[in-house]
DNA sequence: CGCTGCCTTGATCTTCTTCAAAACGTGTGG
DNA sequence: CCACACGTTTTGAAGAAGATCAAGGCAGCG
């Protein structure tokens, strides 16, 4: 069932501290934010950035606490989650580099309405919420590219909501799974490997259900053929046995 | 348990063919979209939006048909829903006047991701898309009002995903009644009442349940007189309590 | 080599869906 | 104005799906 390898994962080879200058130039062109921009446009921007780096597990900030701050994904993976008042955590969302999360609009006194954690070694690139809104007046193409990303989020959040109501659980296992393989999966002998250390409890917090039924799910894909899967990782061998199973 | 009474939410008053030009411009101007405009900008505007009528239940366009306009609520209600390869539809949003659907992107060949249907009747304003991102290119405070609109509804979506995962029906129709009271809600003898017409079967849809479960959601808040309902209707008589049950 | 998390599996129990039928309201046509 | 017919809503009973509770196994690490 389980295979006794060790994990297919490659960690992240960065260090909080790799989060250097010349990190953060290229990320900021390579960004489809600032696709449209000349270099010395960018790199005017870039002097509003300010570079932070995570340990797995740290917090970028909690829900509720006071909003001011948009960050960049430049390396590393970011968890978004929300709590429930009896402490029952949601996964709402995987950032990877080049997506934006925190505080976007332009008012002051907000708080952000989730959490954002490091789930691997990150490098993130904050600035202040006031500043990008300046950046998105000053070049409409900032502007637009933001609100394609923000505008695609929202439609997959729609997806997952569709999900959610009335799906099995085991569709709603095997929709998740395509989701994070179409993010993270790259292909290898194992088949298409989900590149980023994943237990049952997080896969199972996305789809919402409990770490048993995950559990369970998972056992019955591996003996079907569909995944292969040890501890920490997935990797799935017939993407379309789940998209059956998943129901487009 | 059911009121006795004729449905107590007024219908639309309009009829389709009265989207009219004044009513146009009226909306465009009240819309957050064009707010920082001046009058002559929204007028040149407003000559790249014409007006289309719907009847209730009439489609505005489906899922899967070439996505090519974006739409602004002028009067009415439109439902988005998704559907199933099975044929099962999921109820993802509500819409009221001043909101906007359809396709955003600059993209053309893409194709609606769900469907809208005009819940009552309805007046909806149509752009082409690719004039619109025009629009948001020359203003860019026109860009930042849509992609707030956008991020709102992003969040409004995550938090729906956190009911549906791990809620259990009660709290998951307590949260979407309390939700359909903070855009519909209307005070008045009976309570906040939700100025739609709403059948169970819509509330279902929306809760992630079926319409057994949430008639007798419904009939259990009733008896405890959080809630009074009717054929079509329902109304809030204590918020507080509901809010209690969905649990913030 | 033993500890600490993670993962798996089993048994039970609650919740919600499913299937079925009856009651009710609303609009219609006589 | 009344009676009928249709769609909506309610309620019941049976069944299934998944959560919960509990225990044991396995991997990595000091």
């Amino acid at each position: 069932m389980t295979d006794r390898r060790r994990s297919p994962v490659e960690p992240e080879w960065i260090e909080p501290e790799a989060c250097s200058l010349g990190v953060r130039l290229q990320i900021l062109h390579g960004a489809p934010f600032f696709a449209g921009l000349t270099h010395a446009q960018v790199e005017s921007a870039n002097a509003l950035f300010r570079e932070r780096g995570f340990r797995p597990g740290e917090a970028i900030y909690y829900a509720g606490d006071e909003a001011t701050t948009l960050y960049l994904v430049a390396v590393g993976k970011v968890r978004l989650l929300r709590h429930t008042p009896d402490g029952q955590a949601v996964l709402i969302d995987i950032l990877t580099p080049g997506d934006y999360f925190g505080h976007l609009s332009g008012q002051s006194g907000e708080t952000y309405p989730e959490t954002a954690l490091a789930h691997t070694s990150t490098c993130a690139l904050g600035i202040d919420s006031a500043d990008f809104r300046g950046l998105m007046a000053q070049y409409p193409s900032v502007a637009l590219s933001v609100l394609d990303a923000t505008h695609e989020r929202m439609q997959a959040a729609h997806a997952v909501i569709q999900q959610l109501s009335g799906h099995t659980a085991e569709q709603r296992v095997a929709f998740t799974l395509l989701k994070l393989a179409a993010k993270l999966g790259e292909p290898g002998d194992l088949g298409l490997l989900i590149q980023m250390p994943l237990s049952r409890e997080d896969l199972a917090g996305m789809a919402g259900v409990t770490t048993e039924t995950a559990s369970r799910t998972l056992s019955q894909f591996t003996r079907a053929g569909y995944i292969r899967s040890g501890r920490q990782w997935i990797a799935l061998r017939d993407a379309d046995a789940l998209r059956e199973i998943a129901g487009e």
